[in-house]
DNA sequence: TAGATTGTTAATCGATTAACAATC
DNA sequence: TAGATTGTTAATCGATTAACAATC
């Protein structure tokens, strides 16, 4: 498959068509074209070819595109097919959450063990997870591969633990802890989900909105 | 205030400029050029000049930023002197996480109230929060002014409580449900929180690298 | 076949970067 | 004053949109 130049825009759109053809199939639909994808989804016609073309071609002329097909090849690209193993560090509320109700399994991912200090955790399992002491975990890492932490420690625990955890080996972090994370390694992929700047984003319309009605 | 056309990606910035200038303040710097901001954020100096110049003149020649003064006029833009006030619909894992764990105080919101329908949970305070029972919602809306609505209800209530909040009159939804919501009114303000396009996003550059290194 | 719709090239639009006069 | 750094205008770069030949 090539990947070469794509922009982080397109990558960020797939995951969403993903969950759009995954709703399609849900409801039976078996076909689409980029015209009423676009509607749905509220992007140009355009815009959604070219972004399927940085991988292929998925859509056949007068047709449009198979659903099915096309929900397995954006499922290929996203890497679904790798299985991608995780741990989770920190079985707190959102720990619980994450296990609970995400469904890693229904994403492709498997979470395979959580970490945690809090003695009434450890040794028990939640939502089919064995929680482990925080203290096993480089023992747990140089016996099984990892490929993804989910990092939802406190926040002052956050840069120790994720350094520690990139010196343990692990290659990407999944970074619930809304601190930016100062790394010692640069070869090491994160995500953030910084719950302050989407809510401050919100808020700054709000105001928006507010500061226009006053004027009027 | 000047809010007129300035691009999502500008805003989607802001609360980043924030975040760091709260980390600057807190470490005793009190000033700062658009330089050295740049090279914490990883962006370039004329990036970020850019972005402060479309609210406003921030910044003093030969000297750069005040830390302080730099912060509380991007906290106005963000709309956090309003105060905004919210309510918790739905308080499984992921709510409690947030009651407990986010600090909407510290980020200048105000949560006031949480509703869920386990009569476990109904009737007793969750991190100070009062919980009532999601029957009491419109009466609740009736006698109080919220202006956000945090949406943590299980996937297959989200739509429909999403559309009875907007029949209720709230005009703002942080929504952790990881569907899209089809409402029927278009004045409603949406933020997303898709952990899964996160994580995807995340396995996709996982996967790329995987299959470069394949290659070579 | 005629109509529909793709994949791709070209045109446009917008966002980022560079440059620099103004000035602290 | 000289050096530093802003705010802003102009230049560049990249992303989105439009157009259309190819073809199912």
């Amino acid at each position: 498959m090539k990947r070469a130049n794509i922009s982080n825009n397109v990558i960020r759109r797939m995951p969403r068509y993903l969950r759009k053809l995954d709703d399609l199939a849900y409801q039976g639909i078996d076909r689409i074209s980029s015209g009423e994808l676009g509607r749905q989804l509220g992007l140009t016609p355009s815009q959604i070819r070219q972004d399927f073309s940085c991988f292929g071609e998925f859509g056949q002329q007068g047709y449009g595109y198979n659903v099915q097909k096309l929900r397995e090849e954006i499922s290929s690209i996203l890497g679904m097919k790798h299985g991608f193993s995780l741990i989770l560090i920190g079985v707190g509320n959102l720990g619980h959450a994450l296990v609970n109700n995400f469904g890693f399994e229904n994403h492709g991912f498997h979470l395979e063990a959580a970490f945690d200090v809090d003695p009434a955790l450890v040794g028990t399992d939640v939502g089919g997870v064995h929680v482990f002491h925080s203290s096993e975990l480089l023992d747990y890492l140089s016996r099984n591969k990892v490929d993804i932490a989910v990092l939802s420690v406190p926040r002052r625990l956050a840069n120790n633990m994720a350094n520690s955890l990139v010196e343990y080996g692990i290659k990407a972090i999944w970074n619930f802890t809304n601190i930016e994370l100062d790394l010692k390694s640069d070869d090491v992929l994160v995500e953030n989900i910084h719950f302050s700047d989407s809510l401050l984003y919100l808020s700054y319309y709000l105001a928006a909105r507010l500061e226009e009605d006053g004027e009027n």
